[in-house]
DNA sequence: GCTGAAAGCATCTCGAC
DNA sequence: GTCGAGATGCTTTCAGC
């Protein structure tokens, strides 16, 4: 049960858009068991949505970058992630251990865009940045061992 | 034409289950617009495909690190993310500009699975590891602006 | 590139076990 | 927790513009 719903898992994760039909002949599980079991763990929040995967270059953000950030004022309340929410080129904040204090990862269309970009999120969250430019991806975004 | 592509792929990336019929009253299309508009988008790649998102710590990986990679011997071949591949709880492999060589995004259950982790890292492809361990993480994975 | 219609399938809800 | 069946609704293709 715990196993099938692995699977269950594991096959969405590789086809979001997989119909109830096939999940149900990969599981060897009936349609209507299947379906309940998908409804089950997104109620649990096992998992939390569907989305679209998109390619980043071909969407007009070829450039990826991490960007760590550490407060200019240490003694300032740390309120950086709802000041830097507005920035849609952040995709990802992290709190982190370590001498700084968030790990940003970022997409931008060029280094102009993120030359601005560094200068909004220091006004924005009144931190210091240090930059890391990513020259390839291997891959990433892949799915978890379950 | 190029509005209402952006338009359909923010739809899926919210909803990766959206229906056709949902995006064509969303979009104003007609159903059979919306389909061939994203048959076009998959086949050109811009998107990729479709997945779950999971929650991590609710399928016992509730850990998550940053480990930065460096080669002990930097005069031999760089094969690293091949000899890393087989090592699921990496999540992401970016070959980035500065001191360091990748940027390893790395899933576990516990610090001893992350020590285990490390071990492998190291012995696989030969390098120096350091980790940067997240504390929590205000949001991820969000949707690239179109 | 868009539309509308039609055939084939998939989804989702039942009642029953 | 599972099943099968049925009504509803979705997907996919095609001819026509």
């Amino acid at each position: 049960m715990e196993e099938i719903d692995r699977q269950i898992m594991g096959l969405l994760a590789d086809d979001g858009r997989m119909s109830f039909t096939d999940l149900a002949k990969q599981t060897g599980l009936s349609v209507s068991a299947v379906h309940q079991r998908v409804r089950r763990l997104q109620k649990r929040g096992v998992i939390k949505g569907f989305t679209a995967v998109l390619d980043h270059e071909r969407i007009g953000l070829p450039m990826t970058a991490f960007v760590s950030i550490k407060p200019i004022d240490p003694a300032a309340p740390d309120d950086a992630p709802e000041r830097l929410a507005h920035l849609s080129a952040i995709e990802a904040c992290h709190s982190v251990a370590g001498d700084e204090s968030y790990i940003l990862k970022v997409r931008v269309g060029s280094p102009n865009e993120l030359e601005e970009l560094l200068q909004k999120i220091r006004a924005a969250a009144n931190v210091s940045t240090r930059t890391t430019v990513v020259l390839s991806t291997p891959w990433e975004g892949r799915r978890p061992p379950l």
